[in-house]
Order: structure tokens, then C-alpha cells, then sequence
RNA sequence: GCUCCCGUAGUGUAGUCCGGCCAAUCAUGAAGCCCUCUCGAGGCUUCGACUCGGGUUCAAAUCCCGACGGGAGCACCA
């Protein structure tokens, strides 16, 4: 007998079962109840992933069959956030657009003697379904149940009043997998692309089934809280002779300190508690973005993440730490003073700084300060206490300076006082620009910036012993939003 | 209540299928040090885990049984 070799350490995401390079197909099936949040991105960009090893064919299907949770705008915004999130899409699929399909199949099971119409109060159904039983209309013959459910399609239902259901089997020992409501009735919201045209629609058990087949899915990764569904589905591609793609359920991943829900950001929104889907305080794609985090950190963090069926924390500080890695090389220094305080530097008529625009990419140039008499500066207030009680500062790329009986007296500009523990700070000139970057809490840090070029806006930069941010406008005030 | 799934450091992850090379990988984090200049980057050091209990075996993170813990579903939502 042969023993495998020990495997070398995997990168990447694990292989899927049978894939087989072009002809893989995959799905990214969001309802369209708002823009993406970074839930949403995990399943996509796993997707994406795939498709993109295996020269596989990656289908958006916009499951929008609940009128209820439909936002018009989400079918624009989920395409937006896919592509900025750097998805590639094949064919955009709208489950709206499949009613005549979902009613053929329908048609199919009833003919099969699989499905039935129940007209039992719903209650009724339900509790019988606890016990095993079947509802008086589970075994009506195929004329009446076909009868029944063509007048569902005219509309001689009202809602709630009829369902159709897939049979499975009532005896199954797990309650969550017998008969189960295929198409119901809904009247009292139009569809938001369809109006008033169709009042039967398929639940997402059944449309999922039948477009999961009719699009030719070979692999399927969904949450594991799908794990049931998945074996609802099974009925249905058993009844056909469908083949099974294969699936993958991954673990549920909770999101600390992350407002995500769309219905709560959508009301949030209306009411004026958020800016918009793209305020900072959100975890939606666009809030991201405009936070400045790159696409390939958030794909990086998910693929590192794998795909195992074990519930995961999000975490922040390794997504931090992967955008950390990308932004770090491109973004330029520069000096933000919050809380900012006055200091006039005494003993000396002037001073000249140069600093590195990026410590590590000297060709990109200096940014260069000329200060004259009397030499004015601005620091952090905090920054300047904790020097005061020291005695001793270094201003960076300035100089030193000691206090005296509370001036402060310069000192040279010997980087050799680094030995003798003093402590770097950063500054701003006197006349520079007044700068606001918003933290993802909400709040407001206000002070001054030295004067940033115009290129600058839409990129991350770093503010030394701050952080980095994406700049949003230079002038005449800066604003800038916290990256991390 | 019924059914199903999952348990490796603070967090994520590799290894589990096919027991030994695992006194357990990598990343992140924290602490500290180095660096003529950041609370950044880089370099170095340290901290930290196989849920528990039995069993099988020369050998168990890995196989078996049980317990415990966590999660999901049992919708005319997706």
C-alpha cells in the first residue's frame, strides 16, 4: 500500500471537488435589498476566486423575488460594488425575468404528482407538518391540483390563501425538510421591475433549484445556515434527474463593531442618522472604499480565510493589517496636527525642513518648509505636554529644541539627541491649511495640515504618528476620511 | 422539543480524509530591542492553541465513543 506524501502547506483556497478548467460555473446570488456590506463580500470574492483559477463562468443573479425587500437602486449599486471590489461578471441573471420558467417546472412536479396547492390556513399546514401528517390537499389528484393552481396564476387567490408546495417526504426525521412552500401568493406589493404583472411567486428554495440547474452550476458555495435548503433542493433535482452541483457551505462569520443590516441602514439613512450607503460608520462596500480600502485587501483577507465550515469572527486588525501592506508603499507623508497648539521657537532667526514625501522612495522628492522670524509652529497639544515635562523635544525633520522656564529654545538640528532619549514629534507651520479627517465612529478630529498637493484627492496618504487616510479635498480646507 | 453542522493561541489559518517527519505552520495582535529621525515600513526576540473524558494503538490534533461548548434550520424571507 501507497501512502500519499505529507501535502506542502497550501496557498490559496483549497481545491474544489471536480473542477475542471473551463467549465467551471459559479454564482453570486444577492437579493437586491441594497448596495453589498462586507458580509456579502466574502461569497463573491470566493466566487471570483474560483472562476478566476479555473476559467470558470461567474453569474450575478439578482434574486429579487420578495417585493417587499427590493431597493430599485441595489440592481446599479451590487453591479458597482462587484466590479470595484475587482469581480469579473459573465452574465447578470434577475430571477424576475424567470416567472414563466419557474411556473413551467411548477407545472412539471404537479404532473409528476409532486408538488400540490394547499389551501389550508397556514397554521393548519404547519402543525401537521410538525407531526408528519399530510394536509388534506398533499395526495388530490393531478387534474384538481392543476386546477387549482392555474387559477392561483389568474389570481382567484387572494394572498395567503394558497400555496404550492413541493412534496418531500413527511416522515423525514428532520422537520426542517419536509414539504416545503415552492410558490406563494403576493398581491399587496408590486414588483418594483414588474408592477402588478405576476401574482405567484417562486420561494427562494425554488427558484434557486431550478436556476441553479437551468444556468448549469457546477460548484455552489453558500452559508452553512443553507445547509437544510440544500437538502430541500435535493428534492427537486432528484425528482428531474438534475445533476447536483457540487456545494460548499462555509461558516457563518460574525462582524464586530460593524453596522451592517440593510434594513437598519436604509431606515437609518431616511431618517438622516447616516449620510448615505456610503457613510463611514457603515460596513458597506462604498463606506469602505471611501475609508481608502484597497479591493485586494479585502480579496486577500478573504482567501486567506478560506472556506471551512467553522464560524468565524471578522477580523479588523488583520484587514487593517493586509491594506496596511498595499497603501503603505504608495502613500505620501505628511504632518496632521490635531488638538493644535501654538509653540514659537526662540534662538534662532530661521529654519529650514526638508522631509521625504515617502521615507522609503526617496526619488519621489521633499516636501520643504522655510521659517522665518518669528518661527511659529503648531503641534499636538498632548504631544507638547508630555515634551514640556520631558524638557527636551525633537521637532521631525526641524530640529531640536529644550524649554526653558517655558520657552522653547532651539538646540541645533543634531540627530545624535536621539541617544539621549528624545522623544520625535511632528509639527505644522503657522500658515498652513485647516484639515478635518473623519474617524468610521463618527467623530471629527479638527486641526491643520501642511499644504498637500491637488493629486492628492481619492488617494491614501499617511498622516505621520496618525495614520492613513483617504483624501477627499485639499483645499481650501482639507478633509480627509481615516483609514486605519 | 426535533434535525443537522462545527470545535487548533486574543483573532484568522495550516495540519485532520490516508495516525509517526506536529514538544503543532503562517499571518495578525501584544510586549521588547535594532534602525540618523513616524505610534509607518523593515530586521530581531518573546508571549500564546490541539474543548474535556474515556477507548484503540508501540504511537492520537489526526481513528472510535461519550460529554461539554458554539452555530444553523424546523417561514406563504433570502
Amino acid at each position: 500500500m501507497l501512502k500519499r506524501e505529507k501535502t506542502e502547506r497550501r496557498v490559496g483556497l483549497p481545491e474544489l471537488p471536480n473542477m475542471e478548467r473551463g467549465k467551471v460555473v459559479m454564482r453570486f446570488a444577492p437579493g437586491p435589498s441594497g448596495p453589498l456590506h462586507l458580509g456579502h463580500t466574502r461569497v463573491a470574492i470566493l466566487n471570483d476566486d474560483y472562476c478566476r483559477n479555473y476559467d470558470g463562468k461567474f453569474i450575478n443573479r439578482m434574486e429579487d423575488t420578495n417585493p417587499d425587500k427590493i431597493d430599485p437602486n441595489a440592481y446599479d449599486m451590487i453591479p458597482e460594488d462587484l466590479e470595484w471590489l475587482g469581480v469579473k461578471v459573465h452574465e447578470t441573471v434577475v430571477q424576475s425575468d424567470r416567472f414563466d420558467i419557474y411556473y413551467d417546472v411548477a407545472r412539471q412536479l404537479i404532473n409528476m404528482g409532486k408538488a400540490y396547492v394547499c389551501t389550508c390556513p397556514a397554521e393548519d399546514w404547519r402543525a401537521l407538518k410538525e407531526k408528519g401528517q399530510p394536509c388534506p390537499h398533499h395526495y388530490e389528484d393531478v387534474a384538481t391540483t392543476m386546477d387549482k393552481f392555474e387559477k392561483m396564476l389568474a389570481g382567484d387567490y387572494e394572498e395567503e390563501k394558497a400555496i404550492f408546495v413541493v412534496k418531500t417526504d413527511l416522515k423525514h426525521p428532520n422537520p426542517a425538510i419536509r414539504d416545503f412552500v415552492g410558490l406563494r401568493i403576493v398581491k399587496s406589493t408590486p414588483h418594483p421591475l414588474k408592477g402588478d404583472r405576476y401574482c405567484v411567486y417562486p420561494m427562494m428554495n425554488f427558484s434557486v433549484a431550478i436556476d441553479d440547474h437551468f444556468l448549469g452550476l457546477t460548484h455552489v458555495l453558500r452559508g452553512k445556515d443553507h445547509l437544510n435548503n440544500t437538502q430541500r433542493q435535493a428534492y427537486l433535482f432528484d425528482y428531474f434527474g438534475w445533476k447536483v452541483p457540487h456545494y460548499t457551505h462555509y461558516g457563518l462569520v460574525s462582524v464586530p463593531d460593524a453596522i451592517l443590516k440593510t434594513s437598519t441602514v436604509g431606515k437609518g439613512i431616511k431618517t438622516g442618522e447616516y449620510s448615505g450607503w456610503d457613510d463611514v460608520r457603515l460596513g458597506t462596500v462604498r463606506a469602505l472604499a471611501k475609508r481608502g480600502f484597497r479591493p485586494e485587501a479585502i480579496r486577500n483577507y478573504w482567501v486567506d480565510c478560506g472556506i471551512k465550515e467553522t464560524d468565524v469572527e471578522f477580523s479588523w486588525d488583520n484587514i487593517y493589517a493586509y491594506n496596511k501592506a498595499i497603501v503603505d508603499k504608495t502613500a505620501n507623508r505628511y504632518f496632521f496636527v490635531w488638538d493644535p497648539v501654538p509653540l514659537q521657537i526662540c534662538g534662532v532667526n530661521e529654519l529650514h525642513s526638508r522631509a521625504p514625501r515617502h521615507p522609503d522612495h526617496p526619488e519621489l522628492g521633499n516636501r520643504e518648509f522655510q521659517l522665518n522670524s518669528p518661527i511659529v509652529i503648531h503641534v499636538v497639544e498632548k504631544d507638547l505636554n508630555t515634551a514640556m515635562e520631558a524638557g527636551k523635544v525633537r521637532l521631525k525633520d526641524l530640529g531640536n529644541v529644550e524649554f526653558r522656564s517655558g520657552k522653547a529654545l532651539y538646540q541645533g538640528n543634531d540627530l545624535a539627541v536621539l541617544k539621549e532619549g528624545y522623544r520625535i514629534i511632528h509639527w505644522v507651520p503657522d500658515n498652513c491649511t485647516p484639515a478635518t479627517v473623519i474617524m468610521p465612529t463618527g467623530e471629527r478630529k479638527d486641526g491643520f495640515v501642511e499644504t498637500m498637493p491637488k493629486e492628492e484627492e481619492g488617494k491614501v496618504v499617511q498622516f505621520e504618528r496618525f495614520g492613513f487616510v483617504k483624501v477627499e479635498k485639499v483645499a481650501p480646507k482639507m478633509l480627509a476620511y481615516f483609514t486605519h
